[in-house]
DNA sequence: ATGTCCTTTGAGAAAGGA
């Protein structure tokens, strides 16, 4: 079972590259966040035609959250539990029925947190908490589990071209990097880092002063496995190459391939 | 290099987010 996160950057933006990448990568799941639209503006029938069940979680303008699968969906939920005041698109997670077992997907958004200090630092480390909870809560079902998507937090020096640059960032300040220690402590597997070592390896290039040409990059995109899905793991992989395309978004796409 | 892209608002250009 191939799963794949990819932040899309605006639905309509990607109605050329999401398809073709699609058509040449061909995951069984693909987790999308930065849809950037209520779910009625969800383009469904691009991606029913190519065989894949289509569920949303959208909002006008900015984030909202997207499952795509191959394979049946059960027991589809929407929003990160613990707050019921947040109404930001940013959880969707969804069971994959695959052919030798069901895995638990979690697609998410994780706030960007800057500028830090600041209240919208506050609201990232609160829904990190939140999430921590979450995240404790299914590990405690024994079920497969992957919790996928754009982490906006940069977990070591080496996941960075420039760290320096990133050092007083959300993206990267220790409180930021200690919350997403506390998620993997629980008991989970950052997938790439189970089959990738050492630095140069990214998923992000800011649009702006040539990051992509330069590679000035981030790793920020993370596919974090339960034991029941670590013990799952084939293969892992950063498509790095979409980001030279025509109109790409400034994240690619990762994705792990699992035994099930 | 204060360097870009995407979306909304509202009807052209500017803001907010990233």
């Amino acid at each position: 079972m191939k799963i794949a996160t990819f932040n899309i950057n605006g639905i309509k933006a990607r109605a050329a590259a999401l398809p073709d990448w699609l058509d040449e990568a061909r995951p069984d799941v693909a987790l999308l966040q930065e849809i950037k639209t209520v779910d009625e503006g969800f383009p469904r029938e691009m991606f029913e035609e190519r065989g894949y069940n289509v569920e949303t979680h959208g909002q006008k303008g900015f984030n909202g959250v997207a499952i795509l699968s191959k394979l049946p969906l059960e027991d589809v939920s929407r929003g990160l539990p613990g707050d019921d005041d947040d109404t930001q698109a940013r959880w969707i997670e969804a069971t994959v029925i695959g052919e030798t077992a069901a895995v638990r997907v979690c697609g998410l958004y994780l706030p960007n947190g800057n500028p830090a200090p600041g209240p919208k630092y506050d609201y990232k480390l609160a829904w990190m908490a939140r999430m921590e909870a979450h995240a404790r809560a299914l590990l405690a079902t024994e079920m497969a589990v992957v919790l996928a998507g754009d982490y906006n937090v940069i977990p070591q020096d080496e996941d960075a071209a420039r760290p320096e640059v990133w050092q007083d960032d959300a993206l990267a300040r220790p409180e930021s990097r200690a919350a997403f220690r506390r998620i993997l402590n629980l008991g989970f597997t950052d997938a790439y880092r189970a089959r990738v070592f050492g630095g140069g390896h990214y998923s992000f290039w800011d649009y702006q002063a040539g990051a992509w040409n330069r590679n000035d990059g981030i790793r920020i995109d993370h596919l974090l496995l339960s034991p029941q899905a670590a013990d799952l793991l084939t293969d892992v992989r950063i498509d790095q190459e979409i980001r030279g395309r025509e109109k790409p978004s400034d994240h690619v796409p990762v994705w792990v391939d699992l035994a099930a």
